[in-house]
Order: C-alpha cells, then sequence, then structure tokens
DNA sequence: ACAGTGTTGGA
DNA sequence: CCAACACTG
C-alpha cells in the first residue's frame, strides 16, 4: 500500500489540468487540504468579496471530490506549521502543491520545505500561467519589463503545455483527518448580506467555469471591437475563475486557440498579460504596495495620509457619488456584483488618481476589498499603469476624459443599469446631464478641465 | 566578449 | 522618459 499524499490546495481550486492533484492521485491515496491563513498576507489578508468567493469555490470543489468518494479537509492557522503538523497526523510522503508567486506564498513554500521532516518532501508544480514565471527573459538574460516585448517572447515560445485530465480515480486514505464545517468559518456575510448582487451576478467552481469558457468560445470573436463597449459587455468573465483557478489558462488557451480571429487574437494579449502582471511581482514583490518611479508623493497627492483616515472624495469615488455617471456606475457595479468591466475600470481608476490626485494604494484597497477577482499581481500592475508609477511608459501624464470615453464607447445603457437615479434620461445627455436633470444625483466634483490642469502641475512638481 | 551609442516605440 | 535591441568598434 502506497503512502499518503497531502495536496495543499490554495488558489487553483480544480481537478483537471491541476499538476499538483494529478500527481498525488497517482502516487497513492490522496488528502486534499485548504489552509485558511489570514495573517500571513497581511494587507493583502483576503476582502469581503473574495471571501465570498472562496466559499463557494470550496464548496463546489466539495461536492466535486465528493463524487470520487473524496473530501477536503479545511484547517486554519499558519500554513507551514499547520500542514507539517497534518502530515506528521496522517504520515504523509509528500505534500503537492502549485507554486504561487506572491511573496507571502513564496515565503510560506519555504518555510514548509524547512519545517517538514525527512520523511515528507514538497513538491511544487506549475500550471496557474501560461508559462512559468521566470520563463522568458530580455537578449541580455534579464527580466522583461515593458509589456510589449514580454508578449512577443511569449509568443516566440508558445504554445502552454497540453492540459492535463481529471484524475481518474481519487483514493481516500484509510481515515479522515478531522475538519470542520466549511460553514463555520464564516466567510460569507452575516446580517447586512451584501453578498446578494455577487451571488445573483455569478455561478462558483470549477464546471461553472467550464460553462463560462463554452460560452466564450462563441463570443470572442466579437471581443476586439465589443471588449470596450460596457453596455454590450463582450468580455469573457473568466478572471474570478481563473484567479481562483477553477480553469487554467493553458484550458482557455486551447479551447480557443483555433478560432484565428482578430478577437482571439487580441484576448490572447490579455492571458498575455496576466502572466505579465505575474513577472513583475516575482521580479518586484512589494510592487503592490510601494510605487516603483521615485517621484516625491509628498508633492504628487493631495491627501499623503490618506491611506490612514478616511478622506472625504475618496469615499464619494468609493461610494459612487462623484458626479461623473460612466465613473459612478462603475463602482456602483464594483460593489454590487464584485466586478467591475475592464474599460470601466480604467476609467474609474484613473478618475481617482487623476482626477482627485488621491494615493494609487487607497484604490488599489478599495479594488483588493471589492472584486470576487482581486489578484496581488493585477491589481497592483494595473494601478501603477493608471498612476504612472510603474515599470512602463512614462513619457507623458496620461489623464483620461471620463466623459468624452464615456460617449465614445456608448455607455448610456451601462450607467442607466447601476445609476438608478439617471434611469430616465435620454442618450444625449445621461453622460454629463445638466444640473436640473440630475434630481438625486450629486454634482460634479470638479471639472475635468480644472482636474486635468491640477494633475498635470502636481506630476510636474513631482517628478 | 561586451560596453557604449543610436534607434524605436510604449495596454 | 527609458527599456530593449541592433549595431559598432
Amino acid at each position: 500500500m502506497s503512502s499518503v499524499q497531502i495536496v495543499w490546495l490554495r488558489r487553483d481550486l480544480r481537478l483537471a489540468d491541476q499538476p499538483a492533484f494529478h500527481a498525488a492521485a497517482q502516487a497513492g491515496p490522496v488528502v486534499p487540504v485548504y489552509v485558511l491563513d489570514d495573517d500571513r498576507a497581511g494587507d493583502h489578508a483576503y476582502g469581503g468579496a473574495s471571501r465570498v468567493w472562496l466559499h463557494h469555490s470550496l464548496d463546489s470543489l466539495a461536492r466535486s471530490l465528493g463524487a470520487h468518494r473524496s473530501r477536503i479537509v479545511l484547517r486554519r492557522g499558519d500554513a507551514p506549521q499547520v500542514l507539517a503538523a497534518l502530515a506528521d497526523e496522517v504520515g504523509a510522503a509528500c505534500i503537492h502543491a502549485m507554486r504561487h508567486y506572491e511573496p507571502w506564498w513564496k515565503e510560506a513554500e519555504d518555510e514548509l520545505r524547512d519545517a517538514l521532516g525527512d520523511d515528507c518532501k514538497l513538491c511544487l508544480y506549475d500550471g496557474n500561467y501560461l508559462l512559468p514565471p521566470g520563463s522568458v527573459t530580455t537578449g541580455s538574460g534579464s527580466p522583461y519589463k515593458i509589456y510589449t516585448p514580454f508578449s512577443k517572447a511569449m509568443l516566440d515560445v508558445m504554445p502552454p503545455r497540453d492540459p492535463l485530465p481529471e484524475p481518474d480515480t481519487i483514493h481516500s486514505p484509510d481515515s479522515w483527518p478531522d475538519s470542520p464545517d466549511l460553514q463555520d468559518w464564516q466567510l460569507l456575510p452575516a446580517k447586512p448580506d451584501w453578498a446578494g448582487g455577487i451571488t445573483d451576478f455569478w455561478d462558483f467552481g470549477e464546471t461553472a467555469a467550464h460553462d463560462r469558457l463554452d460560452w466564450w468560445a462563441n463570443e470572442v470573436a466579437d471581443y476586439d471591437e465589443g471588449r470596450n463597449l460596457p453596455s454590450q459587455d463582450i468580455t469573457s468573465r473568466l478572471s474570478p475563475h481563473l484567479h481562483w483557478g477553477e480553469i487554467s489558462p493553458a484550458q482557455v488557451w486551447y479551447k480557443l486557440k483555433d478560432k484565428r480571429s482578430d478577437g482571439w487574437r487580441t484576448f490572447a494579449k490579455e492571458l498575455i498579460w496576466r502572466d505579465y502582471a505575474q513577472n513583475v511581482i516575482d521580479q518586484f514583490p512589494d510592487y503592490p504596495r510601494e510605487s516603483y518611479r521615485d517621484y516625491d508623493e509628498r508633492k504628487l497627492w493631495r491627501n499623503p495620509d490618506a491611506g490612514h483616515l478616511i478622506d472625504e472624495d475618496l469615499e464619494c469615488w468609493q461610494k459612487g457619488m462623484t458626479g461623473y455617471p460612466i465613473v459612478d456606475a462603475g463602482m456602483r457595479q464594483l460593489w454590487q456584483t464584485g466586478w467591475m468591466h475592464n474599460r470601466v475600470r480604467m476609467i474609474a481608476a484613473s478618475f481617482l488618481v487623476k482626477h482627485l490626485l488621491i494615493d494609487w494604494r487607497c484604490g488599489e484597497q478599495w479594488f483588493w476589498d471589492c472584486l470576487v477577482d482581486a489578484d496581488y499581481g493585477n491589481n497592483g500592475v494595473n494601478w501603477q499603469w493608471i498612476s504612472g508609477t510603474g515599470v512602463d511608459s512614462n513619457m507623458f501624464v496620461r489623464i483620461m476624459a471620463p466623459l468624452t470615453q464615456s460617449e465614445k464607447f456608448n455607455s448610456a445603457d451601462y450607467i442607466r443599469e447601476y445609476v438608478l437615479e439617471l434611469g430616465d434620461l435620454s442618450d444625449d445627455c445621461i453622460h454629463d446631464p445638466p444640473d436640473e436633470k440630475r434630481g438625486d444625483y450629486p454634482s460634479k466634483m470638479i471639472g475635468h478641465k480644472e482636474a486635468r490642469e491640477r494633475a498635470l502641475e502636481a506630476y510636474r512638481a513631482a517628478k
């Protein structure tokens, strides 16, 4: 009888194309375990929306495992200690885990290796990205900082490895370790149940991810044109499924690779962007916490300490009360559904940083708390891109014009859906309603021209 | 073999 | 502005 194999699950909550699970199932009886470790990530412990997703995704995976007469063991605490103890308890020969590149997980993997005795080893696998971070480097051997040459290099060495099948059989151990009920973790909100919008908007888990991908295979051709139109929302909405590892990017790649449309080529670049962000945080672990460029940030932000005190302007933005309908529609969509259309994310983020001159980290934290697809790499890289504080091009200060963008991308229906006060306004005035048509809806916090000039001046002064 | 310089272009 | 690469000597 072969010895027990532990599968340490993190954001890889799937059975198919899950290299760690695959290897464990071939090696012996499997004990899948999820460790809720809230301290390790510090300021990036899972936010409210992420916890809702995590609950449903774990629940879904437990059901799938149930069909194999297997289950998930739940544990709470410092992951390396908890896992080392569990390995002792079940007499495991190996802990199999997908490699993760958040700095706290890299640290935990090292600590776990040290904590394990001679009888149990740690086996790490890649597979949550198209290629393992660090796979492509510049001609001189250093990691890429700029997206476009990175993506060209990626395309040169693609495609990704072939996806693995789901394990045929998953053998159970002779006896199961104790585990609390998932309900006991209270990942779902208690009294005011604000998660209704999230559960209405999403289906969770591996099967739902593949259903979504099947749907997307018929839509992706229109992505090139449609991805910028919030009202039509021609986007995959795969981001949370990918973040939680309910589906792998290799599975997405192989499902869509024969589509040969412009839409597919553009979508492929977005998948590569996800790998790019992971490469950036692998290279600069604090990237989502620190500006990469050394601006004099005391001259840049209007409220250098707003990270610690709740700024009134920050609150207007968070609640979708800026007076700019496209920004407010986006912020309200985020609050209701745990997600925001990508085009609108750019507009809303740019508004916080450029129009309000509020430190991008305040926005990063809010998104971290509200997004079901909150991802350390993507969130940090995208916020620094919008702020112009990041590794990428910095040749001019990019200030998006929210009203122009709103009209250009036909967002009238999107605004009507999320800013109910403006529900009766016509297409021609909904993007920037005159005061007498605003009713309960607030007037603009600051005019675009004035904000633009103020931002240009602040960025010049802080250079 | 590779440091210095020029050219190109950036979600 | 500056990363990345091609070209140079």
